[in-house]
DNA sequence: CAAGCATGCACCATCGGTTGTGCAATGCGG
DNA sequence: CCGCATTGCACAACCGATGGTGCATGCTTG
């Protein structure tokens, strides 16, 4: 009649100590797997857990982290959400750390260095076993606080100085891939002809390493790169939109072909192509990031798909072995070409 | 010399109490912000923030959290990151959540039902102070775990019987997408057709909406839709490829038109007909859902795109007042035509 | 000058588990 | 029947922060 049904609060051990008549710390020994070797009688144990389920009891993970000093979280810094290649990284990180019994925490800061920063306290005060930078502008800022933390800190997809990472072998990916285009444009134009770059930030080291491999791949075509159709305006799509207008003020006509760097930046791409030439065939594309559906607007799209699954098996392997060498791993990108699947 | 270097623990409130020789409850005062009404003066506050800062101090949330029932977690369970409806879902959920100064967790459990229960239990276990269902399959199993441990609990994107819940309104959003497909092919055929409905789970409350409207808007347009071209295989890309090549097999041209029930159904679709039909024009196609490539893919393809932004607006405000009322809102979607973009 | 009040902080129980240690009861051999 | 080992569990300290309460000290007021 006047229980109260306030908040139902959820049951403690000591609820369950209460109602089996036996002690708090024979109800944790016995829920917490380690019964055997406290000599608790299997009869007791079973009545334990017998009475825990009937209850739904939930351990209080908050209260058992903060006796163990470890939270069994693992955290993740990631910068968006909205495209294939992180989405992915976000879904198989998960995956993972539920194989493995760790509970994932991923947050995403939006490409906000500031944010990035107060996303690692965060995660530290919530007293992590591990923090994940992925793709982070200052990896080595995250590193220093994890460190004084003393929490391992590993580095996905950009490298850091002060962690171990993993990252794609962007350069022998991009240098693929460019190949892949100037082939494709000099077969169209009877010559080679110098491609365009769009996207990514000449600050990090992913677009430094394709540059780098874009120039290459030039010279290897026997030509060299035009440094004034080379825009490397950050990664979201309107500033490749821009990027891309900026190109077409500028020359008479759109280069023959254009390296374009991540899919947000194929987002803005595509975008102009399709707003200011409707009708024309759009010059040849190279995406160094797959997405199912920009596969299908045209086979002259192709797209380096980068090796998720290799690269979050090896970060994993890693921490299992809490590596701490600042060494940094390269994998392979799969490479796709248009319309083709996985 | 032999200072331990093993892990550098992070400090707590009672090292700083050491250091500057006070108690740890008037540092704890002081660092919390409720310091003044504790009486501490002015020059004891800034001493003590002074070292705090000066040891880059996390407090620890866990502790926090068990002594104050409340952790400042919110959390959420989503099924895939994989689309934009999701992602955006994600990321402005993060953000809204950072806002008022919560800490968002997301937790994926790629539409397993199992997963689900098992996430939401976990959520329950770090105490969080609110669990929000996005596209759960069994929204009211969750909302019952919930209410046995007093949490908080909401309805994201489907609806449950025993929260409050925050939706589309497929119907609507489906009849005008619908209607516009119809017209479409009616514009070119000269006469109303019926369309195919590809995707989704006839178990779940949208699905059934959007048939709704779906049978609807053929009825307006005059014509019976074809249920034998209504196939409700699933979210999963490859289950609407093998739909499309069971309809293409059982019928000797394709539909003029099909509704594609979310983007993961369209990417099967578009796979099949770029494989089968690489030159053919595709049938007209509305797809519940956005995507800015698929958008480009072709002209003929529209798309709903749901208003994220409202429905997480109304779920924070819900939250704000702990609303319990197990009412349902429905939010219109923004009709998107193809590569229109925003 | 005593009573009264404000100031500034310390003490301590508490949240819900974990784990080292202690102790009674039982079993067993001699 | 006694000593000793084993079995089966309880006790209590502890993890780090919070907040009610209490106690000096200094200042004001009659």
């Amino acid at each position: 009649m006047s229980a109260k049904p306030e908040t139902p609060r959820q049951t403690t051990i000591y609820d369950i100590a209460r109602q089996v008549g036996l002690s708090a710390s024979t109800v944790s020994a016995v829920l917490n797997g380690n019964w055997k070797s406290r000599r608790i009688s299997e009869k007791t144990a079973e009545r334990i857990r017998l009475v825990a389920d009937r209850q739904g009891f939930a351990l209080n993970q908050q209260a058992r982290a903060l006796r163990r000093q470890r939270s069994n979280l693992i955290g993740m810094i990631m910068p968006k959400y909205d495209n294939r290649y992180f989405s992915s990284i976000a879904e198989q990180f998960e995956h993972r750390a539920r194989i493995r019994g760790l509970f994932p925490i991923i947050t995403c800061t939006s490409r906000d260095p500031e944010l990035e920063l107060q996303a690692a306290r965060t995660l530290l005060s919530y007293k992590v076993d591990c923090v994940i930078a992925t793709g982070a502008t200052n990896p080595d800022l995250i590193s220093d606080i994890c460190r004084a933390s003393g929490v391992l800190n590993y580095n996905l997809d950009l490298p850091g100085s002060r962690a171990p990472s993993v990252i794609s072998d962007n350069y022998g990916g991009a240098l693929v891939l460019t190949s892949r285009v100037l082939a494709a444009c000099a077969a169209e134009a009877g010559r080679p002809e110098p491609l365009a770059f769009i996207g990514g930030r000449s600050t990090d080291h992913n677009t430094l390493e394709r540059l780098r491999a874009f120039r290459d791949a030039h010279a290897q075509a026997g030509i060299a790169p035009r440094e004034d159709m080379i825009l490397t305006t950050g990664y979201a799509a309107e500033r490749a939109e821009q990027a891309v207008t900026q190109l077409a003020a500028a020359m008479p006509t759109l280069p023959a072909g254009i390296f374009v760097n991540s899919t947000s930046a194929l987002e803005g791409v595509m975008r102009w192509l399709r707003s200011h030439h409707p009708e024309a065939t759009i010059p040849h594309i190279g995406s160094f990031d797959w997405d199912p559906f920009a596969a299908l607007i045209d086979s002259r799209i192709l797209m380096a798909r980068q090796d998720v699954e290799t690269m979050l098996d090896i970060l994993f392997d890693m921490m299992a072995e809490r590596a701490q060498d600042r060494h940094c791993t390269e994998v392979p990108v799969r490479q796709i070409t248009a319309a083709s699947e996985d």
